[in-house]
DNA sequence: CACCCTTTGGAAAACGTTACCCACTGGACC
DNA sequence: GGTCCAGTGGGTAACGTTTTCCAAAGGGTG
């Protein structure tokens, strides 16, 4: 209770003279390291047990690993990521790495290399980046340092797995299952994506590209609207203004993330638009929030959790062989239909 | 890009070669530290550039300190997080401090005393606990062992600080809101406590506390009328049910959470129960979604990046000096009234 | 000019752990 | 009875910093 003794750390150096053996005995013990009868283990793990010693990961850092694995991402607000989060934790859980979050800003390059460089320098045994924004160059340079896995970003590369969900199938479901409720002007809303090198890798390019597909496929080239603006809620709702500027407005609109609906669902009530009457609107993501009675809102379900046991899984392969090759995992996404999308009216 | 050769990390060893000084003169530069003149300073600054030299994190540890903080977050899907950890990571922007989240689990004290550890044992320099439930004597040991600030959790320690909100305060605005609307049969549903040795150090309990004080000072201590359940979408739908099912049901029901509201609005709109027309819902938290055009929730806005940023600034403090006299912090929260409350019919 | 103090710089010993190597034992095998 | 090998245990030198000293140089003071 007094903090005038912060009393001195027991090192491996006590537990071994506490079991009389030596500290490489110890250490043999701790790792589960060849070398060690059973009779010793059993002795080493009374001795720590009973003085309550836990290793320093900063000392170990130093000559091996440091049991500890970082997760950045890019932006805590966004409500999906606590899925993927569950899936890494689950499948670290009976391991001995421990997870730490990295805060990145959203959106923000700078950020997100400040993070990853203070992971490095900590000795993190391996890093997953969560829908990283910064340039392909930077993510290759961190992958040839530790070993990482990219979440959420398509493409891929000789030195880091990834994991993603298919973003195209995601909005051919949304756009299927408007076409089959027999609607025909149904309008996309974008994230607008400016840097080229990051054009193809976005999950937002490939949603819009996959709009783009399905409403070819349904046979509705002609009707293809999109309008660029953010994924925000400000965003979704000077899309849905544009769009009910229209000549002839669309009779749904699919937004690009369930954030940009909530702007739609806003704009449509403040312009007297009733929902689904009028116009029908879907989401991507199935946040939280999708669910809650007073919004109800169709959406696109990502498998968060699965994608974060993948992730988690190969980064553990990575980390037990850094030369193995690149895995590249798509994971299937599923349509959750809500109150917010009904056939059209006319 | 080739991962054969991890090309070694340089060192303070080569930067003192570089800058032809020794190995002391660049940890004197690293840390501002006595005993280096400016040129050198600047000499060795121009070294460290030019060979991109980053200190070892773990290296540094063993001596000294870490350079890292941590945040233990109970749950990551709390939507009032980002607010506070905004606020922190903006107060240790322009120190050499990085902020690292452990993730501890909802609600489970081995969680919480797992990441804790690991803090420790990752030689964090200092600890932020939001909303911790472990039990008082856990706490004590880590703040003990480690500088320590803990977020959202009344009561004081002579090892610690603490930074809450005035839970009080923010129920006794909600009463009176609803009061000054014309109810009277205002119900609260409250998270249910059963620890004795927490109950008065958490919110929940401070909210009913306040729920009932403010309804004794605006004369309807008669009138109280508490549910208790637990802080879940599920509690909230369940003290709805409950409330609906009284011989004269409550006009407005206060849900200690926003969370809480969902489900209590969930269970209204299945019953058929229009509002604010014939229930008024207030909720607590100023979560995003309470903000959102089709929930437009009324709820108590706790001032979380002020929340953030004094607890930041408490750790620095308590850095640099482990002895200082320990400050509780208690803010105050605003009312933001929205749609979801009116006066009642009768 | 002897003395003391301040400034500047460095040598060397920690810090707690693991990797690498070597030594010893006892049994199997020829 | 020698050789080889598997199994067991330990000694020691790293790993990259900071800290604690100590020495030398310069500058004022009496």
């Amino acid at each position: 209770m007094e903090p005038p003794a912060p009393p001195r750390r027991v090192t491996i150096v006590d537990v071994a003279r506490h079991a009389q053996v030596s500290t490489t005995a110890v250490s043999k013990v701790l790792r589960n390291a060849y070398g060690a009868s059973p009779e010793m283990r059993a002795k080493v793990r009374r001795s720590i047990d009973e003085l309550g010693y836990r290793p320093h990961a900063g000392a170990r850092g130093l000559r091996g690993q440091t049991y500890t694995i970082g997760v950045m991402l890019p932006d805590i607000r966004n409500p999906f990521f606590p899925e993927i989060l569950d899936g890494i934790t689950g499948r670290l859980a009976d391991t001995d790495y421990q997870v730490f979050l990295g805060p990145g800003g959203c959106n923000d390059e700078k950020a997100e290399a400040r993070v990853t460089e203070a992971m490095i320098d900590r000795g993190m045994d391996g890093i997953i980046l969560i829908a990283p924004v910064s340039p392909r160059a930077h993510i290759e340079h961190v992958a040839s340092v530790v070993p990482t896995v990219v979440v959420g970003r398509h493409g891929h590369s000789p030195v880091y797995d990834t994991v993603t969900d298919d973003d195209v199938t995601g909005a051919s479901l949304v756009v299927g299952h408007l076409a089959d409720l027999g609607h025909r002007r149904i309008a996309h809303i974008e994230h607008h994506e400016t840097d080229p090198t990051r054009i193809a890798e976005m999950p937002n390019a490939q949603r819009a590209d996959g709009y783009r597909q399905a409403m070819r496929s349904f046979g509705l080239a002609e009707e293809i609207d999109i309008v660029s603006t953010t994924y925000t809620q400000q965003g979704g709702y000077d899309g849905a203004k544009e769009l009910l500027a229209r000549r002839r407005p669309p009779t749904a609109v699919f937004a690009g993330a369930d954030i940009v609906a909530m702007g739609v669902l806003e704009a449509l009530t403040e312009a007297g638009v009733s929902v689904p009457g009028d116009i029908s609107v879907a989401g991507y993501d199935n946040t939280t929030f999708a669910s809650f009675g007073p919004i109800s809102l169709t959406s696109v379900d990502q498998a968060g959790h699965e994608i974060g046991e993948n992730a988690a899984r190969l980064l553990l392969e990575r980390i037990a062989d850094r030369h193995k090759a690149p895995v590249q995992i798509k994971l299937s996404p599923t349509l959750v239909p809500r109150r917010t999308t009904a056939p059209p009216l006319e």
